[in-house]
RNA sequence: AGGCGUAUAGCUCAGUUGGUUAGAGCGCAGCUCUGAUAAAGCUGAGGUCGGUGGUUCGAGUCCACCUACGCCUACCA
């Protein structure tokens, strides 16, 4: 007996159906039916474990967990192994913050290895965080458990050894770190993290095989630079960085030497670097100008072109090229040189020079006191270089050309005469390695200028103090020209917000030059959706990006297993395993021996070079987090040490991310990893792909499409959103996106704070102690109106007829061939929903499906069980197998629907199962299971639904769909005419073109006439005499026929006699003369269409016709108002709160001796339709409502028999 | 600066190989239906399909140029 169902209560019933799962360990059963049946590898893109998820996070989480509940449905074992994200800067960033360090210099300090374990902590603890809000998003993951995590956490540290229990139920006891360095390993289960040193190993195979085929090297290259974090930043790191900045830039004199007041005009925007120039460079095609200020005579070089170049113009008007980098407001309209100058007393254009003719003038430095100027072989020394200083090298040099051929040195922003200062610039680098000279690197690691440079020493490079020293500087010296304001994109720290500095470092890279391989294997990859063509995206990554550099001066992270000579850069080698370094370890192995492989201990180990007998130190660098998630599908599957176990696994056959970014991110380096991996193994690019199908989707943003930032309080958690708008309803949304489109979720209320109701009881604030606060969202909203409420009153109805029935759905089955017409309608219609749900997983288009769903749901809810109410309202009779027919029709399509939906809802599709298979009410509690049930205990452990061929009738699914057209098209026709359709009508003809829907109309005229309230329904040739017929020509045919003719047919041919055409209607060609020309048209060549009588109300749609009679007899006008007068009666029913049975008597007062006459006509009609005892006329009703019954109005009252 | 993409109703977007009157959802206005429904249905207003030119009997659709916007890449010393 099915349990009485009454609010829906989504969010409620949510949190039972987890409470459920879990009790019944539904998830473990699901794994255990499908254990060794065909594999579905999923590989999941690991989530950064350092803040708690929000809805951004959950939408590519649905999609996961979606797509497996389908795997699963369908019979498939698969891995189940969420990833964490655990290494790297940003955690450093965040326990630096906790830990109050500001400084690397204060975390040596703290203890390298306290630090590293705080890291571990807060991995831990927010991994055990996520885990709790993913699994009320239903996402099933062999999960560790959250406390267990915790209890690591806590631990991290000691060498007291605990007890952990694994996600599979194992005890497991050693020393927190031990076991943390084993999380995810395959006897385990569990979420893998990637600072396991399973995963950090199989990077050093990586390594390894890039060393191998000589792709590693040590560059000295001048790179962005965080003086606050004390790192480079990747290629990768810098394009989220970049922002919209403004600095002081200068012009200024370089003096020439052995030419009298003469100098070179340079220009710079960062006037630190003035410090370290070296060379000035020219272009030598370019023409440069010799002026002379009147003022004090000197004479500038600078490029002829840039004397009256707008500079920055485009800019000035239409800003940076995005829309939050407009011109700063507080900055004017840059001046042209020309005006510079002008402004200085004026010049006189002495004549022109090529640059080449100045190549080789020297000049002196603006800064040549300091130390570092004078120090043979520039600053730190180079070697080769050693007879010359930067002084020495103070010369008019040929900019050269990039590697595309393009000057360095061009003409326009600034004064075609680069200052160039190898040791502070990427170009400048270049070309001072290309031409010999030497360098000046000023910077330290913690961005300050180091010694040897008098004032500036100790000094940060990008304090505003420092630009107004070089300025005060300048200016005694007298070479200072000008000073402005030049907004400029400037990368930035993506995580401190800190201005970058370019520094000369030393990092490890490894050589990309096998790019064209990483291309082949992308091109092996499906890449969805189609609309942002991925393949080509990453493809274009792939040929532009440069060598990857995958070193980082810090702490927290993989360490690069490069061991390195001291005393010579050139002798390293690169370790391919722990057992490998054990094996060679000359030094150390002790301080590592029982620690994960990590700095510090790691630190401690030292090798003898094979090559030189050197003993050789690990570099300090710790590895580029992509590669930690790169690794993945080598590491979690097993590559080096469950090699059975990975090649039934490898390749995933889906990984799903968000894709801005992650072309040079994630899906870059797993392309490159897996690449490399297997470059040994084989020669098939498809063997080489790490996964088969990759389905990116968008971002989400707010409800009017902007970005949702945690700092300012529009970042919405989970939980927000989840106990507010509830989880089915925001799967729905997320699986209805269209994935190349940003989804605008809905707004935060910081200033709204509400408690929510959760799983654990009621909260105010989130674990970290922000406040919860209100969360709205249209779209979510529009789902659960559209889509869930439908659904859910479609049930109830059908639960709360059911059980005044007591309809048993393991009652003998109608056999479907006795069941009426709009049964098997709806259970074909069904067939075709099943099939649309396999196409639509199997191509990873989850919108579709949902869409599909959703239009499902309306036919139900508006067609089957509006059409077919009667059926169910009819008294009880156990012999009435039409009725059991309807009933096991409707349990059949819920159930069937609740297994389709299944992956997309799975709370409320478990909710509904549960009542419709077991009779239990989830929220109300447990119930016992019967033994006997032929039913899966859960609908999650259903094998999903599959096409029952004899049930799909796709004749009758057109023709039920014609049917509902010309049910449209009746209420066009009666909207327009003003007549409602409770008043009844004589007459509708029907006719259409195709024989097909002709026959479907005659079949389903019952159900139109109905619908439409028409007294008789005539399908007919045509309409003749009843509309006038118009007919154009059909374009698509004529116009191929008659080429430069059809401007004329379609003008005159309207205008024709209707009846010379009238055999086209019949079938037959006609042929006509238009002003002289002979045309003959066939009946496809026309169409036509119908235009309205007065007594005939007409409408037409895709080839069928309707015309409805609107002449009123008195009979018509009576009955009409019969149907006025029930309707009334029920709604004062509805309004008294009435039940269903509730037996009533109707009082009414009325003027209108038509109304009488109607009431007495209609006496018996009235009172079986509304459960009337009696009916009685009153003079006046007091306590009635006054009520419109056609065209007059009656005073009405209903009360209980 | 280079590459790619987009431009259609107040908003968000569809629009097949070129074809007749350019659609949907939301919002707005009106009407209708309703004893499962918190719904739903129908109608309407609102469009020079970014602009200019071209190909064609015919262009929202194809081509060229222009404008605006977005994304990617690079970058101004």
């Amino acid at each position: 007996m099915f349990q009485k169902v009454s609010d829906s209560d989504f969010i409620r019933g949510e949190h039972s159906a987890l409470k459920f799962w879990s009790t019944r360990e539904i998830f473990r059963k699901l794994r255990e039916k499908n254990a060794g049946r065909p594999k579905w590898s999923f590989l999941d893109g690991p989530i950064t474990a350092n803040n708690p998820m929000g809805v951004h996070h959950a939408w590519g989480r649905t999609y996961k967990d979606a797509f497996q509940r389908y795997f699963a449905m369908t019979g498939h074992e698969l891995r189940y192994q969420n990833g964490f994200d655990c290494q790297g800067l940003w955690v450093e960033v965040e326990v630096e913050k906790q830990l109050g360090l500001g400084t690397k210099n204060a975390i040596n300090d703290y203890g390298i290895d306290q630090f590293v374990n705080e890291c571990k902590r807060r991995v831990l603890n927010f991994a055990a965080r996520q885990t709790e809000q993913s699994q009320r998003l239903g996402y099933w993951m062999e999960w560790d458990s959250p406390n267990e995590l915790r209890k690591l956490a806590e631990n991290v540290g000691s060498e007291e050894p605990v007890e952990y229990e694994t996600a599979r139920g194992e005890k497991v006891a050693d020393a927190a770190h031990r076991l943390v360095s084993k999380l995810g390993n395959p006897d385990w289960g569990g979420s893998y993290f990637t600072f396991s040193t399973e995963n950090n190993e199989t990077i050093w195979t990586f390594l390894k095989k890039c060393f191998t085929r000589g792709k590693v090297y040590r560059g000295h290259d001048v790179m962005p630079w965080s003086g606050r974090s004390g790192s480079a930043y990747s290629q990768m790191e810098i394009a989220d960085g970049r922002k919209l900045t403004v600095h002081r830039s200068l012009f200024v004199k370089f003096p020439l030497q052995e030419r009298e007041k003469e100098s070179l005009l340079v220009w710079t925007t960062t006037p630190w670097t003035l410090t370290s120039n070296v060379a000035a460079a020219v272009n030598p095609e370019l023409d440069y100008l010799k002026v002379q200020m009147k003022r004090d005579g000197q004479i500038y070089y600078f490029a002829k072109e840039n004397l009256n170049y707008k500079r920055l113009d485009k800019e000035f008007k239409e800003g940076f090229g995005r829309p939050e980098w407009s011109w700063p407001e507080d900055i004017g309209k840059l001046k042209t040189l020309a005006q510079i100058l002008k402004e200085q007393g004026g010049f006189e254009e002495l004549g022109t020079i090529k640059g080449a003719e100045m190549v080789g003038w020297k000049y002196t430095g603006p800064f040549d006191e300091l130390p570092a100027q004078s120090q043979p072989g520039g600053y730190p020394p180079e070697k080769n270089l050693m007879d010359k200083t930067a002084v020495d090298c103070h010369l008019v040099v040929d900019g050269g050309r990039d590697s595309k051929g393009n000057a360095h040195v061009v003409a326009g922003e600034g004064t075609g005469i680069v200052h160039t200062a190898p040791g502070c610039g990427d170009v400048d680098h270049k070309i001072g390695i290309e031409l010999g000279i030497v360098g000046i690197a000023p910077l330290g690691e913690n961005g300050l200028f180091q010694e040897g440079f008098g004032e500036f020493t100790g000094r940060n490079a990008i304090d505003q103090e420092t630009v107004d020293l070089v300025i005060e500087k300048l200016q005694e010296k007298g070479l200072l020209v000008s000073v402005e304001k030049y907004p400029h994109i400037y990368p930035h720290c993506w995580r401190t917000g800190d201005e970058l500095v370019f520094r000369l470092v030393d990092e490890w890279f490894i050589d990309m030059d096998w790019r064209e391989e990483i291309k082949d294997v992308t091109r092996q990859i499906d890449w969805l959706p189609d609309s942002i063509d991925g393949q080509n995206r990453e493809v274009e990554w792939l040929t532009n990006m440069r060598d990857w550099m995958i070193s980082k001066k810090r702490f927290w992270g993989l360490a690069l297993p490069i061991w390195i000579n001291p005393e010579d850069p050139s002798d390293f080698e690169v370790i391919g395993s722990l057992a490998e370094l054990k094996e060679r370890a000359v030094e150390g192995w002790d301080v590592l021996e029982g620690n994960t492989p990590h700095r510090p201990w790691i630190d401690a180990v030292k090798i003898k070079s094979e090559k030189t007998g050197a003993v050789l130190s690990r570099i300090e660098d710790v590895g580029n987090p992509w590669l930690d998630a790169g690794i993945t599908p080598f590491s979690t599957m097993g590559y080096n040490t469950h090699r059975d176990m990975w090649e039934k696994w490898y390749p995933a056959d889906f990984v799903t991310e968000c894709f801005p970014g992650q072309f040079r991110n994630w899906f870059y380096s797993l392309l490159s990893l897996s690449t490399m991996m297997r470059y040994d193994e084989t020669d098939d690019p498809a063997m080489k792909r790490p996964f088969k199908t990759l389905l990116g989707h968008r971002l989400v943003m707010d409800e009017l499409g902007r970005p949702m930032h945690k700092s300012d309080g529009t970042a919405i958690w989970f939980e927000e959103a989840a106990e507010q708008l509830g989880v089915d309803t925001l799967r729905w949304m997320y699986l209805n996106q269209n994935p190349a489109v940003d989804l605008r979720f809905g707004l935060r209320d910081k200033d709204q704070p509400v408690a929510l109701e959760t799983p654990d009881g009621t909260i105010t604030e989130t674990q970290e102690g922000s406040p919860t606060c209100k969360v709205t969202s249209k779209p979510a909203d529009e789902i659960r109106r559209q889509f869930l409420i439908p659904l859910w009153n479609s049930y109830a109805f059908f639960v709360n007829y059911a059980r005044l029935d007591e309809f048993n759905p393991n009652d003998e089955q109608v056999p479907y061939a006795e069941r009426q017409e709009i049964d098997r309608w709806i259970l074909s219609r069904l067939q075709t929903l099943i099939q649309v749900a396999h196409e639509s997983f199997q191509a990873y288009d989850t919108s579709r499906f949902v869409t599909t769903a959703g239009q499902f749901i309306d036919d139900l809810s508006n067609w089957y069980i509006r059409r077919n109410r009667r059926r169910f309202w009819r008294s009880k009779d156990v012999n009435d197998s039409d009725k059991r027919a309807a009933y096991q029709t409707l349990h059949e399509v819920i159930v069937t629907l609740c297994q389709l939906l299944a992956p997309v809802i799975p709370f409320l599709s478990e909710r509904i199962y549960q009542n419709l298979v077991f009779g239990r009410d989830l929220v109300a509690g447990e119930t016992e299971t019967p033994a006997d049930s032929k039913w899966p205990e859960s609908v999650h452990l259903c094998d999903y639904p599959q096409v029952n061929p004899e049930l799909l009738d796709e004749e009758l699914n057109a023709r039920t769909a014609t049917a509902q057209r010309v049910v449209k098209l009746g209420h066009q026709v009666r909207e327009m005419t003003n007549m409602r359709v409770r008043q009844p009508l004589a007459e509708i003809r029907i006719t259409c073109s195709d024989p097909g829907q002709q026959a479907a109309i005659e079949q389903l005229a019952g159900v139109i006439q109905d619908e439409l309230n028409v007294k008789k329904i005539t399908a007919v040739e045509n309409l003749d005499g009843i509309v006038q017929y118009a007919f154009k020509p059909n374009l698509k045919t004529v116009g191929p026929k008659y080429g430069k003719l059809l401007g004329k047919i379609r003008k005159e041919l309207p205008a024709l006699d209707p009846q010379a055409l009238a055999p086209l209607r019949a079938g037959e060609s006609v042929t006509i003369d238009l002003s002289g020309d002979s045309i003959t048209l066939e009946p496809d060549d026309v169409l036509v269409s119908t235009e309205q009588s007065s007594e005939w109300g007409t409408a037409d749609e895709q080839g069928v016709q309707v015309a409805i009679s609107t002449v009123l007899t008195d009979e018509l006008i009576a009955e009409g108002m019969a149907r006025d007068f029930v309707r009334h009666v029920q709604q004062a029913r509805k309004d008294a709160n009435l039940e269903i049975e509730d037996r009533i008597q109707i009082r009414y007062a009325t003027e209108e001796a038509r109304v009488r006459e109607m009431v007495e006509t209609w006496q018996d009609y009235i009172s079986t339709e509304t459960l009337a005892d009696s009916l009685a006329r009153e003079e006046s009703v007091e306590d009635g409502k006054s009520v419109n019954v056609g065209d007059f109005s009656v005073v009405l009252a209903v009360s209980v028999s």
